[in-house]
DNA sequence: GCCGTTTTCGGCCCGACTGTTTTCAGTCG
């Protein structure tokens, strides 16, 4: 079983013991144990589990480290099979219905017998959930709003998707009069691939005016919840967004929160309360004493006291806990308080290093701009060079150019740079076909002529994990591969990639000086940003690429910058933060 | 179930909101 199975299983079991009303730490010493999991690399953890070392991992003790191993090893837990016969499937499907946790699901289980999404409905629309003691007639309505839009509603959006929705929104609250400040927090602001809900942050006094402006936005389909400081809403696409106000002094605190992580939030608290401070989105104060940390916070506002005044923003908020700042898209519990401690915090790579980017198509292929066009826009965005690499002759469904074409393509980039006609100076190369056996899609004399080459698998995914490695492994290892297109195919929330062994492919991308890209198309992002902090640390060079479609699609690298920054990479790491000269030295190897 | 610059036992992050309640449990983030 790979890690991320083991720890779907894990959170599985946290669930399961969940709905059996186990001790709430031992869930989430399993939600701990699978977070810390994902966090290794495959390889790490097969080497780990033979030395007999998964203790040394913090957060698996001796127990996950023996049901890890099984599960590893066997495919199978006992434990978890055993577990999972004494709960009926559909409890763990109603989990996911807002509204209802594990207590209530227990209690429609006891008392009215229901196991399943269809049996709820029915209670419901009998009126018998609104009869049960601690249930009523809003949690029966609630009930039922949230199966009919748990299908609709329910799913996760792309960050870009999110982003594009949400930068306009935090431009207009920052024009209000009331607003001092203005953010979205949550896992957009921490650049994930994809968002749940967008969570929008404002400093300010007054509260109505805003929420007014926030609740009649024209892309407001319903408003679903108008209080004191906060509204909710829902957009045409189904995505939600929460508006919240907070006093100006508590805005840091606030934002902190709201940005999470999680698991970042429980450990920067954790913290806080080992120096003897408490922190919330109220403020950070003194744990000692009467009351809950909002009073102390308030209190301490109140007589412009010390602790809670004198934090002005993010920077502040760390240094008072002995940390230097943590860029949110660092902010998911994996290490990244510990960095921070140490001063070992990597200077990300922002979008501003970039100075020019590769794997982009044409209409030569299926693109949807010319060559002249998509350099004008790169030229446009002040890049000093351009990869083209449009799809070679096997992705007929692309049409993937033949030799004939590739060639004349090669030909007229060279004429368009030497006319000067654009001050972008375009890289000639080819989003090459990795064939099902791991060859190339052209002979070497027709790849001698580029400048550079994207190895990419576009077809036959179905291969088992051994042979797509082995395939993969084999294009990289020809001499004419400067780089790997997106690993495992991926598009996120519609397709999983490919199933490949990551850790050998880096080895091998690292032993034969191949590039692995990060592919920065908002549906991929791919190779995924939690393997790239160790791969970075053994020496493997990204590529933040576009794989631009059209001229648009080139600002696309916004998103590919964020799972860079995700994966901890500095400019150092990645290719196209060099400038032309450097790159043509580097192509020219 | 995990963990330990006071602990190998006794803790484990913190608060808001909702709906159901006369003081709080459950859910959510």
């Amino acid at each position: 079983m790979t890690k991320n199975e083991i720890a779907d299983v894990l959170d599985e079991i946290g669930t399961l013991l969940e709905l059996k009303g186990e001790n709430p730490f031992k869930i989430r010493a399993y939600q701990t144990g699978a977070r810390a999991l994902e966090a290794i690399e495959e390889a790490e953890l097969t080497r780990l589990i033979q030395a007999e070392e998964l203790k040394t991992v913090k957060g698996i003790g001796d127990a996950l480290s023996q049901k890890i191993t099984e599960l590893h090893t066997t495919g199978k837990l006992e434990f978890y099979q055993k577990l999972k016969a004494t709960v009926e499937p559909g409890l763990l499907e109603m989990v996911e219905i807002p509204g209802l946790g594990p207590k209530k699901i227990r209690a429609l289980r006891d008392k009215l017998g229901i196991t399943s999404i269809a049996a709820l409905t029915q209670a419901c629309n009998e009126g018998k959930v609104a009869a049960l003691d601690g249930f009523g007639e809003k949690t029966q309505e609630k009930i039922l709003a949230g199966i009919k839009n748990r299908e609709a509603y329910g799913r996760r959006h792309l960050w870009w998707d999110a982003w594009e929705i949400a930068t306009p929104i935090v431009a207009g609250l920052r024009k209000l009069p009331q607003v001092k400040q203005a953010e979205a927090a949550g896992s957009l602001r921490r650049g994930m691939e994809t968002v749940g809900d967008l969570d929008f942050l404002v400093a300010g006094n007054e509260v109505a005016p805003v929420v007014a402006w926030f609740t009649q936005l024209p892309a407001v389909k319903e408003v679903t919840a108008s209080g004191e400081t906060k509204a909710s809403v829902r957009f045409e696409s189904g995505l939600q967004a929460d508006l919240r106000i907070v006093p100006e002094d508590q805005f840091v605190f606030a934002l902190h929160h709201f940005t999470g992580s999680k698991d970042h939030n429980v450990q920067m608290r954790s913290r806080a309360q080992s120096r003897g401070l408490s922190l919330s989105e109220w403020g950070l104060v003194p744990a000692e004493g009467e009351g809950t940390a909002k009073e102390k916070a308030e209190a301490a506002r109140a007589k412009k006291g010390k602790v809670a005044n004198k934090i002005t923003n993010e920077t502040e908020l760390f240094k008072a806990l002995g940390l230097y700042f943590i860029p949110p898209e660092l902010r998911e519990g994996l290490g990244e308080i510990e960095a921070a401690e140490q001063g070992e915090l990597p200077r990300l790579v922002e979008l501003k290093d970039l100075h020019g980017a590769f794997h982009n198509h044409t209409t030569a292929s299926d693109g949807r701009n010319t060559l002249a066009e998509m350099t004008a826009a790169a030229e446009a965005l002040g890049w000093e060079y351009l990869g083209i690499a449009d799809h070679s002759k096997s992705s007929y469904q692309a049409n993937g150019l033949s030799e004939e074409r590739l060639l004349k393509q090669v030909a007229e980039i060279r004429a368009l740079n030497a006319s000067r006609r654009f001050k972008t100076h375009v890289f000639a190369g080819v989003e090459c076909d990795i064939l099902p056996d791991g060859r190339l899609d052209y002979d070497d004399a027709v790849l001698a002529k580029l400048d550079y080459l994207v190895a990419s698998v576009h077809n036959v995914f179905t291969q088992d994990e051994a042979t797509m490695t082995a395939r993969i492994i084999r294009a990289i290892e020809h001499p004419r591969t400067t780089m790997l297109g997106h690993l495992t195919g991926r598009l996120l929330l519609r397709r999983e990639g490919y199933r490949v062994e990551v850790g050998k492919i880096i080895d091998a991308a690292i032993a034969n000086h191949v590039v692995i890209e990060m592919n920065a198309s908002p549906w991929r992002l791919d190779m995924d940003w939690r393997h790239w902090r160790k791969a970075a640390e053994r020496g493997l060079v990204c590529s933040v690429n576009p794989d631009a479609h059209e001229t648009a699609g080139l600002q696309h690298v916004r998103a590919g910058i964020n799972a860079a920054r995700k994966g901890w990479l500095t400019k150092e790491n990645v290719l196209n933060t060099l400038d032309l000269a450097a790159v043509k030295k580097r192509l020219a190897r």
